[in-house]
Formats: structure tokens, C-alpha cells, sequence
RNA sequence: CGCGGGGUGGAGCAGCGGCAGCUCGCGUGGCUCAUAACCACGAGGUCGCAGGUUCGAGUCCUGCCCCCGCAACCA
């Protein structure tokens, strides 16, 4: 009954791009149908703070870490309000909270940890250790410095992932821990057959200090993925708090493709050693292009979801890119597209089919649209698109009612009934147009919460409540000036 | 032989053994309630290549070509 559904938690040392927009509306889709079905609800999202990555860019910002930390942290919990996504925990990694309870896991987790040297190829030029792979490709000697890499031990603490393989492998195997979509399952079920090594889980303060202290050992602070996964538990107040026992385990957790292997084998190892059950499902999604294009730096080409909402608003945003990027796959972006479904789909289509309704109702029945009769549309396939994520199946799913409310109303053609005078059939033919549009409402809320408000608030009180303007204004439009006319 | 995904009308995708389909775009026609919106019809595909299985193959098998991810301890 109760439902819990969080995002990863995005890691601070960019600006928020147009992926994790993305999956901050998707988690906030599921957290909304969910609400709907009155469910009891938590819904978490954050921002992953510590690590090496942070402290050097405060230190090239001269700035502290933890003043790097919040002002990134401040910019994507404004982008989370900007998208109208609403979460009910914002948790950030340098949270008092967070840093004791994962203190507290760790000493949890002791049975399972142990110490060892970690031995590798290091340069000192870069001051960073090399894969085998790399070192050999390189033939022993580093091309930056022109300098063979040296074999260096390093302490670390490591934890016995590996004793978990099987009983990930028939977790996610039997179902119980669904990864979807299928092809992500299959690459885990791959992984695990060749089994997983245990994963050194810190760092030496000296090299990286920006970092949760191991508890009982100050040399060294804990690796920020093994910490940051964390989040998930100690948002809920793991172990002793009511939230912990009533929202665990997840129903859903909502990551993009980069990350599966930490939380389809790393987090449910760590889960299983603190005898804690896996969540029932790990949402994978894809990437976002932009025009066909990676997103980088280099190519100066990201765009910011910032300006996207600021020109199309939220329901916009949130409309295309989960009903225009694969739920499944990976999807791209451009102004053109995005335009082109502002314009076509949302204006076109449901906001003329929304105005033209009342329109009419206004026109030929000064507003009142008399009973409203139940929705007939068989809502199957959407709510099972929502039960496994499949946004875009269930926006198409919505859209086939949308043209068959413009099909319907071309068929019926209330002007014409208008005109004939047979008041009683004009009634039930507007009454009907409005019955599906409520209906249409009710099933794009969780995607589109204000236009869906706006609908309900137009034909939801048997009165016709007309709005300003139009749902879906379109833009880029050429402007005809009044004098031309 | 590291692992995985994919190649279907101009674009994006669905179909995964039984007459090649959807949305957009394009063309023609219709309508006038509506945001120059809506509706109908139409053009457009040797379903990456080559073999094979089958009464029948985008759909199954084999080989090949071409794209694209992931991984090799960065979060």
C-alpha cells in the first residue's frame, strides 16, 4: 500500500542538464499516480555532495567544498520546483542526518568489511592510478608525463560483495528485485553469471578528504558511491525511525543506464548484508541528445532546462520528454521538435479540442453543460504502460482518446444539432465531449498536474469556467498585425 | 573470441510466424464549433546484406556488413 519512489541523486559538480530534469519528472510521475490512488506516498530525491570531484572544483573556485556544495546542491533543488516535481525529501549527502546514519551502517556492515592494500599502476604527474588495460595500452609508460607509472599500495577498506552474487542473481532472476526494462535486466543477469568482486569502499583522508570519516579509522573517509547509495535508506531515518519500517523497501527507484551496475549489484549487495529486503523494481532510462549529439562542454551544446521551461512551461517539458523520448531507450531533444509537439499535439490537439468544447457549450447553452455521463474509455492499457514505467505508451494511449474526441466530435457535429434545434441531443453530445475530456484530465495529471487543474477547473462544476487566453498559447507563430486585417 | 542494444516509407517508432502498421511531415478534399485549429482520403517501404528452416519470415536459425552504448575500479 504505501509507496516509495526515488531518483538517484545527482552528483554536484555540474550544472543540472536536461538528464536529470528528465528523471526527477519521471520519479515525480510516479510519486503523483501513486498520490492518486491514494496511496500513501514518499518521495525522495537529493543531490551526492562528497568526493574528490567536489573539492577540486571548490578549490579552482576558491571556495570551500561545502560552499560549492550548496550553491549546486540550491540549483537543482530550484530546477525540482521550476519542473512542478514534488518531492517530500530533498536529501543532500552532507545532511547531519545522512553522514551519522551511515556511520552507523558502516559499522553495520562490519562482518562484511575488511582491510587490504590495493595495489596499481600510479602516475604521479597525474596523481591518479591506471587500469591494467590502460597501463598496457600505454606500454608501462604514461603519455602525459613521459614517465613510466609506478606500483603503488594504497590501504583500503573493501567490502565482500562478492558473497552476494547468488543471492542477487536469484532476486533479480526470480522477479522479486524487477529491473526494467528487460534488456538492462539481461546485461545484470550477465554481470552477475561472471560474479562480482568485492569493491574497495574507501579512500585515504590524505589523498581525498572531502569525505564521510570511517567510523574508528580517521585516515580514511568512505568511497562517495558506497556512501551516496545510502541515501535511499537514511532519507527514510534508518534504522529506528517509523518512516524507515513504513516505506521500506522502494517500490521504485528511477536511475539512468550510467549507473545500473551500483544499483543492481552493488546497493542490493549492501542492502542483503544488513539483512534489508531489495527494492521491487530499478527504473533504467536512457540518455538525452541534443540534436542528435552527445551533450558536452566541448560542444557547447547543452541546453539548459531552465530556458526550455521558461519559453514552454512545465507541462510542456514534462509532456515531451516523457512521451518523445523512449521510456526504454535513449532519446534526443531539439527546439524544432520540441516546438513542433508544443504546437501540434498540446495546442492543436487536446488544448483546441478543450476550446472548442467550451466553446460550444458557452454558445449554445450559456455555459451549462447539464449531466455529465462516465467516462466509457477502457483504461487498461494505461494504468499497465504505468505499472512498468512506459510513459510514452501510456501518453499514446491517452492521445488515441484525444483524437477520438476531435474524431467524435467531427462525427456528431453539435453545430449542426445547434441548428436543428433538438436541444436534448445537442445536451448529450456536449456533455459527453466534456465526460472525456475530465476523463483526459484525470489520466494526464501526474504528467501534466496544472494543465489537468486547469481542465477540471473548466468543466469539473457543471458551469462552464472559461480562462484566460488558451491552454497551450502556441508560439513562433507569425505575428498578423491588426492593421493587416 | 569482454558484455549489450539496434538497422522497417522523408523523420521518429510499433509489429517478433500468417494480407507491412502508427505518429509527424507531404498532397488532395471536407467542415466551420475551435488556438489558420479539426476531420477524411491519398502518395511514399525489395522491413541492413547473403544463405537456411517453413505451406508461409521484418518476425525463427547461420554467416556477414554498418551504427550505438557499457565495462576495464571517475563519480
Amino acid at each position: 500500500m504505501n509507496y516509495f519512489v526515488t531518483t538517484s541523486i545527482p552528483y554536484v559538480n555540474g550544472d543540472p542538464h536536461l538528464g536529470h530534469a528528465m528523471e526527477f519528472v519521471m520519479a515525480d510521475v510516479l510519486a503523483r499516480y501513486a498520490r492518486l490512488q491514494k496511496k500513501p506516498v514518499l518521495f525522495s530525491t537529493g543531490t551526492d555532495e562528497h568526493g574528490g570531484k567536489i573539492a577540486e572544483k571548490a578549490a579552482e573556485l576558491g571556495i570551500s567544498p561545502k560552499e560549492m556544495a550548496d550553491q549546486m546542491s540550491a540549483k537543482f533543488r530550484d530546477l525540482s520546483e521550476l519542473l512542478n516535481v514534488s518531492p517530500d525529501r530533498f536529501i543532500r549527502t552532507t545532511d547531519k542526518g545522512h553522514e551519522q546514519r551511515s556511520q552507523l551502517i558502516w559499522k553495520s556492515l562490519n562482518e562484511y568489511i575488511y582491510k587490504n592494500s590495493y595495489v596499481g599502476w600510479y602516475c604521479v604527474g597525474d596523481e591518479e592510478f591506471f587500469t591494467e588495460t590502460e597501463v598496457k595500452e600505454n606500454k608501462g609508460v604514461c603519455p602525459d608525463h613521459n614517465r613510466p607509472y609506478d606500483r603503488i599500495e594504497e590501504e583500503n577498506y573493501f567490502f565482500k560483495l562478492s558473497a552476494f552474487t547468488d543471492q542477487v542473481f536469484h532476486a533479480i532472476d526470480s522477479g522479486s528485485f524487477q529491473i526494467v526494462p528487460k534488456t538492462k535486466r539481461n546485461e545484470i543477469i550477465s554481470l552477475l553469471k561472471s560474479g562480482l568482486e568485492d569493491i574497495s569502499i574507501s579512500r585515504p583522508k590524505d589523498k581525498i578528504e572531502w569525505g564521510i570519516p570511517v567510523p574508528g579509522d580517521s585516515s580514511q573517509v568512505m568511497y562517495v558511491w558506497f556512501e551516496a547509495l545510502m541515501n535511499y535508506i537514511t532519507v527514510l531515518g534508518y534504522p529506528e525511525h517509523e518512516d524507515f519500517k513504513k516505506f521500506w523497501p522502494a517500490n521504485v527507484q528511477v536511475i539512468g543506464k550510467g549507473i545500473i551496475r551500483f544499483h543492481a549489484a552493488i546497493w542490493p549487495g549492501m542492502l542483503l548484508a544488513l539483512g534489508l529486503p531489495l527494492p521491487k523494481m530499478l527504473y533504467v532510462h536512457g540518455y538525452v541528445t541534443v540534436n542528435d549529439q552527445k551533450m558536452s562542454k566541448s560542444l557547447g551544446n547543452s541546453v539548459s532546462p531552465v530556458d526550455v521551461i521558461e519559453k514552454y512551461g512545465a507541462d510542456t517539458f514534462r509532456y515531451y520528454f516523457l512521451r518523445h523520448v523512449p521510456s526504454y531507450g535513449d532519446g534526443d531533444f531539439s527546439w524544432e521538435k520540441l516546438e513542433q509537439v508544443h504546437n501540434s499535439e498540446l495546442a492543436n490537439e487536446l488544448g483546441n479540442a478543450v476550446q472548442r468544447t467550451l466553446a460550444m457549450i458557452v454558445k449554445y447553452q450559456n455555459g451549462m453543460i447539464g449531466d455529465i455521463p462516465e467516462p466509457e474509455h477502457d483504461t487498461g492499457m494505461y494504468h499497465q504502460a504505468m505499472e512498468r514505467c512506459q510513459f510514452d505508451r501510456a501518453l499514446e494511449d491517452v492521445w488515441d482518446q484525444v483524437r477520438g474526441l476531435n474524431q467524435y466530435i467531427d462525427q456528431q457535429k453539435p453545430w449542426a444539432i445547434a441548428k436543428s434545434g433538438d436541444a436534448e441531443h445537442l445536451q448529450e453530445v456536449l456533455a459527453y465531449q466534456a465526460g472525456a475530456l475530465m476523463q483526459i484530465a484525470g489520466l494526464i495529471e501526474p504528467f501534466m498536474p496544472s494543465t489537468a487543474l486547469k481542465m477540471t477547473n473548466i468543466f469539473g462544476t457543471g458551469i462552464i469556467r472559461p480562462i484566460e487566453g488558451t491552454l497551450f498559447p502556441k508560439l513562433d507563430q507569425p505575428q498578423i498585425t491588426s492593421a493587416d486585417a
